[in-house]
RNA sequence: CGGGGUGUAGCGUAGCCCGGUAUCGCGCCACAUUUGGGAUGUGGAGGUCGUAGGUUCGAAUCCUGCCACCCCGACCA
């Protein structure tokens, strides 16, 4: 590992890609756009699907998995839905290669494929199709399904896991007998994101609802959770969609109802992915490396010997495995590093890098006073305590750690949203003091892709329990019943 | 996909304009001394110069195609 990292004052993208290569999160593979997770960067990935997975299956959801290729025809069944993915599939047209004589593999061109299959940019198509022989009754109904799956987006600018060509992520996809049963699923999801964001990411998010313009293709209406990344750029980090019944219409899925009349079936879908990595690395970490939430962290905590004997070694050793064991009783991770290939102040480095929670340091001044020195990820704060109801304190500690980034993360976010009420005010704070902007808006796509053109900042959502209160929109001046909040987006 | 830039050892780089088989630092290996914030010394290993062609007696260097990454733009549930 090399050292040091650009600082987020100098160059903040740049800052980012170091610190995911350095943190030994992710790498460039040999394809365009697509990464290798590190193994670090996937148990990162592991504890968030383990969370997410749990929530899913406490309301009521179960896993499945559908085809990773799509028949093309499938995507023109829902008008809005092609238009959305259809300039960034990619397309198999072909089922094997051939050695072309000449030493080279080629395209056996003999083995075209009658219809080209599309890499699942999103599923909606291949589950619905499914879903029309599974349903037929009210009686089959609701179905509650989630995925986890890879998806294929030829994304032309990527950023490691903020837009990767491939990505993994969840898809939710549910059936439902009536529009209001798909609405609250919908909004019931959106709140299990929100919660997942806040309670174990440690990173506050504004629940909201898109324009009709940024919705998903094919959606009656888009749910999202945004967080406010310490740069001033707003990220969506979760999506829920009520789909109505275009999905059901455009795969013919129709059920009889308690009546025995017809009719078709309402949907929703929902999902979070591998840029929730990238999220959580731009919401806390700083100059010195990641900063992770305890409830995320591979490793919660690192032992770190310093000692000048082998004797000392052993002794400390013999301390770390007994403070080790308490700490697992309490279901906190721990590792032991006793490398003697690394010197101490080199791994206390490379711990700060990798963003572990809590570090703590045994060395002969320890073992003297029956002491430790125990430093936090967040603050860097350090002091040394009696080993005597060590694992109580850290356990206090890594709660302590999570609240604490979560309350920075929020002040930051609420420092960093500002009410505006004239297009000047609006330009002026974008450029000046960039975050959320709080403005209001007449209602009207136009207005809202003047905005988009003139400033690059976006509607991020329309939040859920807005205040309503009297105003004019900063570009028409026409009555606006609500502030929308606006930000540059990754 | 358009404009600009970059690609030389695991990482960061010099050399390129003006052609003669590659510089330095970190890291790596061995040994010794070290170990409470990224150790020091001595010795050593490691390179199809992104890739495929072309020009040339000779290419990291000049020319062309391709690939990847970075920045800007367009695009982006």
């Amino acid at each position: 590992m090399s050292k040091g990292l650009t600082s987020r004052s100098d160059d903040y993208s740049q800052w980012y890609n170091e610190l995911v290569t350095k943190a030994d999160l992710a790498e460039h593979s040999a394809v365009r756009g697509c990464m290798v997770i590190k193994p670090y960067g996937y148990s990162i990935w592991e504890k968030m699907q383990a969370a997410l997975d749990q929530m899913f299956k406490d309301t009521g959801h179960s896993n499945a998995y559908f085809p990773l290729f799509i028949p093309k025809s499938f995507f023109s069944k829902e008008a809005s839905h092609v238009e959305g993915f259809a300039t960034e599939c990619a397309v198999v047209t072909h089922y094997r290669l051939k050695n072309d004589g000449k030493g080279s593999i080629v395209v056996d061109e003999n083995a075209k494929l009658e219809e080209e299959l599309i890499v699942r940019p999103t599923s909606e198509t291949i589950i619905w199709n499914t879903y029309k022989g599974w349903i037929q009754s009210y009686r089959d109904l609701p179905i509650l399904v989630n995925q986890w799956a890879n998806v294929v987006r030829w994304e032309m600018r990527t950023r490691l896991f903020l837009r990767t060509a491939e990505f993994l992520w969840q898809e939710g996809h549910t059936a439902h007998a009536t529009a209001q049963e798909a609405i609250e699923e919908t909004e019931r999801m959106l709140e299990v994101y929100a919660d997942f964001a806040e309670n174990w990411m440690a990173m506050p998010v504004v629940r909201g609802r898109k324009t009709a313009s940024e919705r998903f293709a094919g959606a009656l209406d888009t749910y999202c959770i945004e967080a406010l990344m310490q740069d001033g750029k707003a990220l969506q980090a979760g999506t829920s969609h009520f789909l109505g019944q275009n999905f059901a219409k455009a795969f013919d899925v129709k059920f009889a109802n308690k009546e025995g009349k017809l009719d078709h079936v309402w949907a929703t879908s929902w999902g979070v992915s591998t840029r929730l990595i990238g999220a959580l690395i731009m919401a806390h970490s700083d100059d010195s490396g990641l900063v992770l939430p305890p409830k995320l962290a591979p490793i919660q905590v690192v032992i770190i010997p310093v000692h000048k004997t082998e004797a000392e070694l052993d002794q400390i050793t013999a301390i770390a495995k007994e403070l080790s064991a308490q700490l697992k009783k309490r279901n906190i991770s721990v590792k032991y590093d006793s490398r003697d290939t690394q010197r101490p102040g080199f791994k206390f480095a490379e711990y700060e890098m990798k963003g572990v929670p809590v570090r703590l340091a045994i060395g002969a001044r320890d073992l003297e006073n029956g002491t430790v020195e125990i430093v936090r990820r967040d603050t860097k704060e350090k002091q040394t305590i009696n080993r005597d109801n060590l694992d109580q304190f850290i356990e206090d500690l890594l709660g302590d750690i999570q609240s604490n980034i979560y309350a920075k993360a929020l002040r930051f976010r609420n420092q960093n949203t500002r009410e505006v009420n004239s297009y000047d005010e609006f330009k002026r704070v974008l450029d000046e003091q960039p975050g959320f902007v709080s403005a209001h808006w007449d209602g009207t796509p136009e207005t809202e892709k003047q905005i988009k053109d003139e400033t690059k900042a976006t509607i991020r959502c329309i939040p859920l329990n807005n205040k309503q209160e009297e105003g004019k929109c900063i570009i028409t001046g026409k009555p606006s019943s609500q502030r929308v909040l606006f930000a540059r987006a990754y």
